[in-house]
This record gives structure tokens, C-alpha cells and sequence, in this order.
DNA sequence: TCAAATACATAAGAATATTATGTATATTTG
DNA sequence: CAAATATACATAATATTCTTATGTATTTGA
């Protein structure tokens, strides 16, 4: 099953920043690779929304990148910023408290 | 705290639907207020958001409307309908299976 | 060799929300 | 009792964020 997109609407600069805080530095291709395994192909990040959202990241000041060559094709990665680490905890807290909330909501059991 | 805009997106049919599977008929300050009540005000419906969002549901033919004036003000209640039903449990099952994934994805540990 | 995968990027369009505005009635409070 | 607040609907302009489509180019694997 993939989720309707309005779900995952929302949640997509989360999701690359708790990325970046546990793997130090991603570019952007591995970023949908590694979402789809870790989600066991449920959520598919698309390209269209990854890119700008991560150059709307770096514009913030929150990611750093370095570009590298792997043969001819450039690879761009992207590292947390220290206010980008300050913000993907404040962005994790928002999105716990949120879940707790929706759970009470809409009466929800989690596995 | 209120909940940046963002996350919200995408559930405000998810939350309505499950609110009149509840209490059978609603009008729309109701839910708004019925909303902030048992979020602890963490979440606030606009009515900019929701009336249109009812209409939209109501084409989709998941809600069904009846019209009661209270003195000379109107009040517009809205009930789910057969498919409505069915597009709740629906909709409730996807939020919760997009929860538990996210939950793996940002290894967050709910209350 | 040629399809699929890797790797970036942007533009047009859709969906869904915010903010602002409008109208009107009812209730509470100073 | 006047004025502020709450109730109750609605829509329009704008913003945000995504999907889908398109573009370019290199590399890998069957």
C-alpha cells in the first residue's frame, strides 16, 4: 500500500532531517531509496517534491552541501547545519505530540 | 502549542469523518469546536478550511445534509452516508498504517 | 546493446490549507 | 442597555506543498 499523498504531506522535511541526523551526510537520490526500504516501499518520495524541498532546506540555512564527482555524474550531498540539528529535534517533538494527539482523536490503537 | 499548519493538511477529512461516526449528526462550528475541545485547543479548524471541505465531502456524496433554524439562525448538520461509512473505516485504517510507518521511519516512540 | 537505474533539476498543474472578508443572529457582560 | 463576544454560515485571494511531466546526462546489468 502507498499512502494517499495528503498524509505525507507535511511530513517530508522531517522526514530528511531525522535522515540527515542519523546517517551524517545523504544526496538526494539515496534519501528516496532509503525512505522506500526503511518503509518497505510505502512511502515513495518523488523527485519533484524532494529537490526543491531540499534546496528550500538549504536556503534556510538549516542543510550544508558538498558536491563530489562519481566519474562524470556530480553528486550533491547534504549535511545538517547546527540549526538544522536544532530544528529537526524541535521537528520530531512537534511530530510526536502530534501523533499523540491525532491518536486521542481519532481513537486510535498504534502496533 | 498548536500545530504548524503542515502536518494538519491532509487529515481534516480523516478527522471529520471520524467525528460523525460518532455522534451521528454535526454542524460545521460544532466540529470546530468539538475539535479544539478534545485536542486541548493543540488543534483548531478553520472555518476557511472546513466549510469547503464539507461541501466537497457532501459531492462526494459521503455526507448527507439537513437544514434546522435555530430562532432565525440556520444551522446545517451533516450525517455520513452509507459509502461515508465506509470511506471512514477506510480512511481511519490508511492513518493508521501511515502512522506506524512513520513511527518506524522516525524511530519515535508514541505515549 | 539497450533498458533500467542513477542523479540532478525545473515547470505546469492540482489539492488543500490560511487569511481576509462578508453577512447575520444570539448571548453575555460591564 | 449598549457593546463586545460568540454562534453560524459562506466565499475569494493567496500561500504552500505536493504530483506529474519533462529535460538532461551517465552508468550498470541482462
Amino acid at each position: 500500500m502507498i499512502y494517499s499523498s495528503e498524509l505525507i504531506k507535511g511530513t517530508l522535511k522531517t522526514i530528511v532531517l531525522k535522515l540527515l541526523a542519523d546517517n551524517k551526510k545523504m544526496y538526494g537520490y539515496e534519501i528516496t531509496q532509503k525512505v522506500k526500504e526503511l518503509t518497505g516501499d510505502r512511502i515513495q518520495i518523488t523527485e519533484g517534491a524532494l529537490y526543491p524541498s531540499l534546496h528550500a532546506l538549504e536556503n534556510e540555512g538549516l542543510l550544508t552541501t558538498e558536491t563530489e564527482f562519481i566519474g562524470k555524474r556530480v553528486r550533491k550531498y547534504y549535511s545538517l547545519s547546527p540549526s538544522g540539528k536544532v530544528k529537526t529535534r524541535e521537528k520530531l517533538n512537534e511530530f510526536t505530540e502530534f501523533m499523540n494527539t491525532m491518536k486521542i482523536l481519532l481513537d486510535i490503537r498504534t502496533a
